[in-house]
DNA sequence: AGCCAACCGTAACGTACGGTACGGTACGGT
DNA sequence: ACCGTACCGTACCGTACGTTACGGTTGGCT
């Protein structure tokens, strides 16, 4: 029982960033039914391995989901000659990033299982699924884009009070019904022009809506 | 093997009701752990019965999700005397309504339920638990919303070309990222005053986005 | 060569739970 | 009084799966 802190130590062998993913790859293909057998089979590692490195099935499910986000990593933004141009770039690009990732199979995949875990949890909201995909997503999301909003309004360009509360708004204006539609199994297509069509539209209704 | 179509023929004794009460309550409180002895012991029935009634546990998420969505009924909108201000206020209810709905545990239990089952499901997408919180859920929401965005344009207070694009939008402008952070395990309030102020909030920049 | 750690593959264990069977009871019909 | 139906409670069965244990193999180190 060593109560190991290593949440933010990823000290991740090769062999060991194989195994996960071969488990994402399960939890894209047959969801919540992963079992420790299947990832142990795909992986070509023993089942005994996967207790020593991962401790549980659910160390296993978190080591994964964190190990998908360590992948995904942003942009930085740069202040120089930031302009109206620059802006709505920057709010575009922030908004195809955001569906793509959203519609991936492997975000879908994702969301599911935390928000199947988030249902019956034990762990007093420390580090669990739920909480780790939401400082993964929306969150990290929400920090990324803070700069640029806040750039936006020192030029000039935008007019808001609480930052929060403007990016929930693109938020909503991005990701509407996309989510919680897929979530729920409805297969509908979200094709790249329509996702560059969406961010635009987004983009556009944001700055009608916090034009100064 | 009787292949029921009892989808809208729910002629549900007052016994089964109270059965399914059980089973929603169990639901909120356990989520999908829930099992057909808990039910059974909840609702003081046997599983024999549970079994009879419901055919199997799928049977009877698919029964209990049913059963709360036939709760749940929209309230038309008069054609008579809509003005501006009827507009805003059809607005502001449909958003308010959703709201509440949308972060009361039942429905948060519900989403979660379907969205787990969404990720493993064998059936063909006829009646899977994910497409009936769709159909009862958004999508219902459209159809309730339908008509009162076509008054509105009738009036000449609203300017758009697709229905179904208008209300994706208000969709976001209302639901932004609570329900994902709900569904995620978020555990943050959302009081009457803060749901009613983002309601107003939701119409105002709706209006502004889609005025004449 | 000898040793040790890490690992693979697989068998085995314990348990939770979906589903079934069966005895017992209440009740309405005949 | 007799029977059938519907139901409760509970014991039971089969299986899936998390978890553990163990024998066998590889590879590096001395």
């Amino acid at each position: 029982m060593k109560s190991e802190l290593e949440i933010s130590e990823t000290a991740l062998t090769e062999r060991q960033k194989d195994v996960l993913d071969a488990a994402l790859a399960l939890l894209v293909e047959a969801g919540d039914k992963l079992t420790m057998t299947s990832v142990a089979r795909r992986a070509s590692c023993s089942k005994e391995s996967l207790y020593k490195w991962f401790g549980d099935r659910d160390g296993l499910l978190t080591a994964t989901v964190q190990w998908q986000a360590s992948k995904v990593r942003g942009v930085p933004v740069s202040r120089d000659g930031f302009d109206r141009d620059a802006l709505i770039a920057g709010l575009e690009r922030f908004a195809t990033d955001w569906l793509r990732v959203l519609s991936g199979k492997i975000s879908v995949a994702l969301n599911r299982v935390a928000v199947t875990h988030a249902g019956t949890d034990k762990h007093g909201l420390g580090r669990d699924l739920g909480g780790i995909v939401l400082e993964n997503g929306p969150f990290a999301m929400a920090r990324r884009l803070e700069p640029v909003l806040l750039l936006g309004r020192e030029a000039g360009l935008l007019q808001f009070d609480h930052t929060d509360e403007a990016f929930r708004t693109f938020f909503g204006l991005v990701v509407r019904d996309v989510q919680i539609r897929l979530l729920l199994g409805d297969h509908f297509e979200l094709s790249e022009p329509s996702i560059e069509r969406d961010a635009k539209r987004a983009t556009e209704q944001f700055l009608v809506l916090y034009k100064p």
